[in-house]
DNA sequence: GCGACAG
DNA sequence: ATCTTGTCGC
């Protein structure tokens, strides 16, 4: 397995971004994962999955919530990405330990938090420019950044989730956010989740590639990927 | 005890 | 997260 020391260079070469759309009623969602390359930002790969919310949204207990389809979309994926960024934090949760952690744990790979709102922590307002950052801290220790990630636009929190640094973790948000407040990565995997569950009523289980020997189920077809040791290891 | 609280 | 039009500003 290769792993990074804590002072190589970080250079992802693919950049994931994850997300999970909610119908508004019922606790029926779509996951949806869309892959870029790190350096043109070009979509590489996408995956979705199709999910029910097992319970109400707790805050605090979010990855319980998400990790299932936004696994069975990340094994749909024909790539292992080189970085995940999720929507919601890592590190910087009351029990340290949030959604970007999870997916970290679970997958092996590194993964960081982009959150659009305050959970917990105090934090003063960062500069107005473009890169200004301010520390997200609670008893004593730093949990994340505030980041401008546009001017004159309302901040991001960017924690550490799993296998990276914060230094490195804020400065490959920047590079995603080349237009709007959000990473490109995540934008996308909002629209597609989003036009998933719109353009769809009925048939949950309507998704899949027919032709491959492999499972037509998402969540047969990651196990089977980790019985083969060739996703996530 | 009360309020706040990612998505 | 989601319900929702127009509107102000760069």
């Amino acid at each position: 397995m290769v792993r990074l020391a804590a002072d190589e260079p970080f250079e992802p070469r693919t950049v994931a971004g994850l997300d999970v759309t909610y119908e508004p009623g019922s606790g029926r969602c779509a996951a949806a994962v869309v892959v870029l390359d790190a350096g043109t930002l070009e979509v590489v790969d996408e995956s979705t999955a199709f999910g029910t919310a097992a319970f109400a949204y707790v805050p605090g207990l979010l990855a319980f919530r998400e990790l299932p389809p936004l696994m069975a979309a990340l094994g749909e994926l024909t790539v292992v990405p080189d970085v995940l960024v999720c929507d919601g934090y890592g590190i910087a949760h009351p029990r340290r330990f949030g959604l970007a952690s999870h997916l970290g744990v679970v997958t092996d790979r590194p993964t960081l938090g982009v959150a659009k709102n305050p959970f917990t922590g105090v934090y003063e307002p960062p500069g107005d420019d473009r890169g200004c950052w301010s520390e997200l801290r609670e008893d004593g220790e730093t949990l994340g950044r505030v980041l401008r990630t546009r001017r004159g636009v309302k901040p991001v929190f960017v924690s550490v989730g799993h296998r990276i640094t914060l230094d490195r973790a804020t400065d490959l948000v920047l590079a995603l956010c080349t237009r709007y407040r959000l990473p490109e990565a995540i934008r996308r995997a909002d629209r597609l989740s989003r036009r998933l569950l719109r353009g769809s009523s009925g048939s949950p289980a309507a998704e899949g590639e027919p032709g491959t020997g492999r499972p037509v189920d998402p969540v047969e077809r990651q196990q089977a990927r980790l019985r083969d040791g060739r996703a996530y290891r």
